[in-house]
DNA sequence: TTGTAGGCGTTATCAG
DNA sequence: CTGATAACGCCTACAA
């Protein structure tokens, strides 16, 4: 009992497999009721189209991929969703090529595997174009870059400048030293990201522009280990120089460490240290974080629109979908 | 400047499109020389072959998909690189597609997407295999069950009980009370996994044997906040009841929270308070948490073997590959 | 050992 | 509006 075919299709409706096929995409010459006896016939036989010969005659895979990094962060859940939804009511499936390191990337690269075979790529946080040009890879399917900005493609973004700047703005009203953690930036020049460089600056300035300096910055790579040990450090100097210090952490994980050791150490949240994250990730209402939050599943909404309409034909120059932060203030500043 | 095609190979190399096709697929039945200029004429071109077309005609189109459970968890992350690697050997490619809720599932059910276009099909953790046949969908392809077992068909997976009974063992000569900490089990009945029963239930069986009890048992969702919640419940209990006492944690990341809450009550690890996790995440090693090792890339890696011999054409009946767990001794318990 | 031709499931073109 | 029919890129007999 093999899968139905659009032969089969054709012939339980008494009609031609081109009136199948038009009716399948769409096409805007077909009989009302020509058109009602083939989708008889579709739901009868519990037929639906095969991928790969749509994509070999030339049309629609209905199939777009997605680059992503593997983090284990809860961002990536809540992209996928913002992605899939929008892709899910224009009947695209997304399958998800995971970025696990170079040596991988370079081998999707160099065989054009079914990645590069999908109707269209969406690129989260890292903006692979630049290579795909390098490579001479005439990867001329849409593309768009979501947590990423380029001027040369479509992107869907939020703006991390005017969060830091939102953070700097708030945390220079606040009594005491400032202090700020950032996330390491990445190793390899492939894996590149401005999010926290866009952090920072939008912070920096703001705090500038108050007429006030920050204390110390430090740096931590994205594990709650490390961000732990970071919080340690920043709090040893922090007491040494005489509390209420204000400290703005770039990403809620490393907010969260900060609270741990904070309240480890006995000291009062919101009193002795005030703690700004960035993400509002799902903990931080309960917790009280004062953190920015960020509309991640409507720019992955909006992503997958731009491409959607890069499909649908449209080819007007790259647009970019600028998102805006906002400062949720509760309890830990 | 259009993707080269099997033709093109063909006349490059001054040969048939047959021939191309068969050093393309390692037939017997080629001559060294002809294969030899085969391969020049590949090379020179950047061919290639299209996975679709491949697929349409009856060959493979060697991508094998992965259903994942979006779970942010440095397991999966590993396990996918243990799954990657073997399939990269054997030159297929991996698709993910996440297990994000019911209704994206009973959509990739309901329509042929291409997740059930590929070659092959990973399940981790989650034995959907049962939800196929209900919905008489004749998903012929190959499966295995990764980080689960079933008889009916091929597996790769640790086993938990063995991990229980490994805890329970180590926990029932150490002085003072017996806790333990649970996963909560999940909502729906498809998404179902038995890891965290059988580590109960080979934990329990081994606590008794030793003629001991545990004092308590706390269930906890996977998320950090909660983690911490059950551990304060579970320390309070301790404290009222008297210390020390030994705690089994099911789960790293239910450890972590517990050390943290330890800490800053100001009790002792190791003293007052034994912790013993499960997983050895990362971080495990550097926080001197004893704790049961998965061979997580391993059980990723056989997995991968197992489906890749049925692609090759094996057709025995379901094998089982059992991984043992290892206790790793470390200070916190 | 190798080339040729038919077929895989769709879409697109072109007559009717 | 609709039905043939030629692609699409590849694999697999079948013949040579």
């Amino acid at each position: 009992m093999r899968k139905p075919t659009i032969q089969d299709v054709a012939r339980q409706a008494g009609v031609g497999v081109g009136t199948v096929s038009r009716v399948l995409n769409n096409h805007v010459a077909v009989k009302g009721a020509t058109r009602e006896s083939v989708l008889k016939a579709i739901s009868d036989l519990e037929y639906t189209p095969n991928p790969h010969a749509r994509r070999i005659a030339g049309g629609k895979s209905y199939t777009i991929s997605v680059l992503l990094p593997v983090l284990t962060t809860e961002f990536y859940v809540r992209l996928l969703n913002g992605l899939e939804s929008a892709f899910q009511e224009a009947r695209y499936d997304v399958a998800i090529f995971p970025l696990l390191d170079r040596s991988r990337l370079e081998r999707y690269l160099g065989s054009h595997t079914l990645a590069y075979q999908a109707d269209g790529l969406v690129m989260a946080t890292y903006n692979l174009t630049q290579m795909f040009h390098e490579r001479r890879l005439r990867t001329q399917q849409p593309t768009v870059l979501v947590d990423a900005h380029a001027d040369n493609v479509d992107s869907s973004f939020m703006d991390n400048v005017a969060g830091g700047r939102l953070a700097g703005e708030y945390a220079a009203k606040l009594p005491g030293q400032l202090y700020a953690v950032w996330v390491e930036t990445e190793l390899d020049q492939l894996f590149t990201t401005r999010v926290f460089e866009d952090r920072r600056s939008g912070f920096m300035s703001e705090v500038q522009a108050a007429g006030r300096s920050v204390r110390a910055e430090f740096t931590s790579s994205f594990d709650s280990l490390a961000a732990r040990n970071t919080a340690a450090t920043l709090l040893d100097d922090a007491q040494a120089a005489g509390l209420p210090c204000t400290v703005f952490a770039s990403a809620d994980m490393l907010a969260g460490a900060l609270l741990d050791e904070v309240r480890l150490r006995g000291l009062r949240i919101a009193q002795d240290v005030r703690v700004i994250g960035f993400d509002d990730q799902p903990w931080a209402a309960e917790r009280g974080l004062t953190t920015l939050h960020q509309p991640v599943e409507s720019m992955g909404y909006e992503a997958a629109q731009l491409l959607l309409s890069r499909l649908n034909g449209y080819k007007g120059p790259p647009r970019a979908r600028r998102f805006e932060p906002r400062l949720i203030v509760r309890g830990s500043a």
